[in-house]
DNA sequence: GGTGCCATGTAACGCGTTACATGATTAT
DNA sequence: ATAATCATGTAACGCGTTACATGGCACC
């Protein structure tokens, strides 16, 4: 997913520098979404002043290494707002790795599917008391706070529908493991 | 996200070439997952020779073009079982491409932000009104009814924390917006 | 002397998307 | 004739991740 309108909005702040816009990408919203490689964000600068969003000089430092101070062009301000208010729209469809395990896991038999949705189960259980947390501790942030009840919202969606699995998807299994050819990997296949 | 897990598992029916994997492909969860692209899975189909989850053989037609037979090794199953029956995690955040556009959105004031949670409300309304027809056609398929349910799911909860993003992320805007420096795209900046 | 912060990049790799290229058979 | 289906690939590009490379300053 292309970050760079993130950092465009990082600018609207003001000319800034590589590292020091991986700092203010942590504050805002570091924490929930994950950290920012710097290596990946130098790239994304680069990108942007090929196509004209941010403009780069350079600042010679006596006492420390220069820097390379990026600035939001107006086109990269006309961007940012025309990005930032149109709608998202899901171009191809509803793709979660969540689901492609559970195809497979369907295909392999009734039995793989059980034990695939007992540790998922489990595991969404886990994560859900470390994201309520992570709620308590960044309360204070709007931002940290929304995307933090996003996620917690998705994964109690999750785990009603993971419930459900076992029994709707029952018939997915594929005719080759419904005659005993392919064994769970509990099973003994000899 | 890669996809050649879900390959391997279409291959637990049985040896297959390119062509006709897309087809079974198209037809277990082509409809709510989006087009699988050929050319993509040829490159996947050879990633996966190279790593020894499926051999290749060439199977010579006469009446018509010949095919590459691919067949699920025992290392293949294997992989496939792990993979199918470990729980997924999320590894780094919490990513969704509408919480950056929410926080490229805040950030340009007030104004844009409920531009924004506008378009984007009457933008997944009508998401939800052709997901639940998609549903009433595909009730029949429960992987791709299960896959149907969880985007309408997923909908819903945004829906309801979109109502809330004006509140809570007010405080978010920069102060060259608060200040007056960047206008909103509506209003006039002379 | 070592750790950590400041500061900037490059290179290799994985994965997906789009477009291009080829050529045979079958149905209209 | 020409369009659709069968069948297999390559090339270019976008984006993210990981690792590598360099070098000065401050603090312990």
């Amino acid at each position: 997913m292309p970050l760079h309108h993130a950092v465009l909005a990082l600018l609207v702040d003001g000319p800034s520098h590589g590292y020091e816009l991986k700092g203010r990408f942590e504050e805002a919203i570091g924490p929930q979404w994950g950290g920012l490689n710097v290596g990946h964000l130098y790239q994304i600068l680069d990108r942007m002043v090929r196509d004209g969003y941010v403009t780069k000089s350079l600042v010679t430092q006596t006492d420390r290494p220069d820097k390379t101070r990026y600035t939001l062009s107006p086109e990269g301000l006309r961007e940012l707002q025309g990005w930032a208010t149109s709608a998202w729209v899901r171009t191809s469809g509803f793709r979660d790795e969540l689901f492609l395990k559970l195809f497979g896991a369907a295909r392999l038999g009734p039995e793989t599917l059980a034990a695939f949705v007992a540790t998922q189960r489990q595991t969404y259980l886990s994560e859900l008391g470390g994201l309520t947390r992570q709620r308590r501790e960044h309360s204070t942030d709007p931002m940290i706070a929304l995307l933090i009840d996003a996620a917690i919202a998705h994964t109690k969606a999750d785990l009603e529908l993971l419930d459900t699995a076992p029994h709707r998807l029952a018939a997915v299994a594929v005719r080759s493991v419904a005659s005993g050819e392919v064994q769970p990997r509990s099973a003994k296949s000899g």
